[in-house]
DNA sequence: GTGCCTGTTACCTC
DNA sequence: AGAGGTAACAGGCA
């Protein structure tokens, strides 16, 4: 569910929450799995007393950097953030809870209990791991161009997976290609230099754009984004292709489908987005 | 109730 | 190397 643009919008909301300076006084957690590293009894004890210094994101991941440590979370499919003021019983989802030094509660819920925090004394341990930032100003064309050229997989596969980009998920992927008129699944190894333009462009440009509506919220399911103030994002009304099999082409008015693709449901015009190479 | 679907990722096998 | 399957999970939906 979060990709770039949803924890992007979940980084900005905690930034604008007065977290920093802020100390941790208790940690408690309810679906101990959720911890990834290191075990539940060393992540809460090194956790305390501990001072929020910085919150960034680097891909999917939300970064904490402490006084001493850095946390990172991964919200994965259905983890969320947010916060109350008086303490109360946890709701059904709730899998860890953090008292700070205001009395706030920072609260994460995670209903298909797929996300992970990591305590780490080193992020890089974890980060490193990633691929460019699409957002950054290393991802340049050439950048892009050496990474096709590196690999022969399905263009969707590709884009899917982090070590080479670092942010993108199955919305944002269909989205994108669907701007640059490539099909999902066109090898690598056969765009042309054209199409690599047009979608070192509409990388960025999605993503953006869903930055600017604060991200993807479709449906009003408990499971469906929303971020840290309980707010939906508005970019399901932007999408061009997710979601919207059997509609025209805004573009040029034939119907969209849907196929399945690397096990994800990818959406596309097949119109526009053919199998064979655009010159 | 049954079976299939879902926005992520890691790991396995062929 | 990369495609495809499965698993971690819970709930929505037909």
């Amino acid at each position: 569910m979060p990709e770039l643009p949803e924890v992007e919008t979940i980084v900005r909301e905690l930034c604008e929450s007065d977290l920093i300076g802020k100390k941790i006084c208790e940690v408690k957690v309810f679906w101990p799995r959720t911890i990834a590293i290191p075990n539940m009894a060393d992540f809460c004890s090194q956790l305390v007393n501990q001072v929020i210094a910085k919150i960034s994101r680097r891909g999917k991941f939300i970064v904490f950097t402490l006084s001493k440590d850095t946390l990172l979370i991964h919200l994965r499919m259905t983890g969320k953030l947010f916060f109350f003021n008086k303490e109360k019983k946890p709701s059904a989802h709730e899998r860890l809870r953090i008292r700070l030094d205001d009395d706030r509660y920072l609260c994460y819920e995670d209903q298909r209990k797929f996300g992970k925090w990591y305590l780490l004394s080193n992020p890089e341990t974890k980060l490193s791991e990633l691929g460019i930032e699409p957002l950054s100003k290393v991802f340049t064309l050439k950048a892009l161009q050496q990474l096709i050229r590196k690999s022969s997989q399905q263009i969707k596969s590709f884009l899917l997976n982090q070590h080479h980009i670092a942010g993108l998920g199955n919305i944002y992927v269909d989205e994108a290609l669907w701007e640059a008129k490539i099909h999902p699944a066109r090898k690598t190894n056969s765009l042309s230099h054209t199409e690599i333009v047009a979608l070192h462009r509409a990388i960025p440009n999605v993503l953006k754009q869903g930055i600017a509506h604060m991200g993807t919220s479709l449906g009003s399911k408990l499971a469906n984004y929303f971020s840290v103030s309980g707010r939906r994002g508005g970019n399901q009304t932007q999408l061009k292709v997710f979601r919207r099999e059997g509609l025209p082409c805004s573009r040029c008015h034939n119907q969209m489908i849907k196929i399945s693709l690397a096990q994800r449901g990818t959406h596309l015009c097949p119109n526009c987005q053919k199998l064979e190479s655009f010159p």
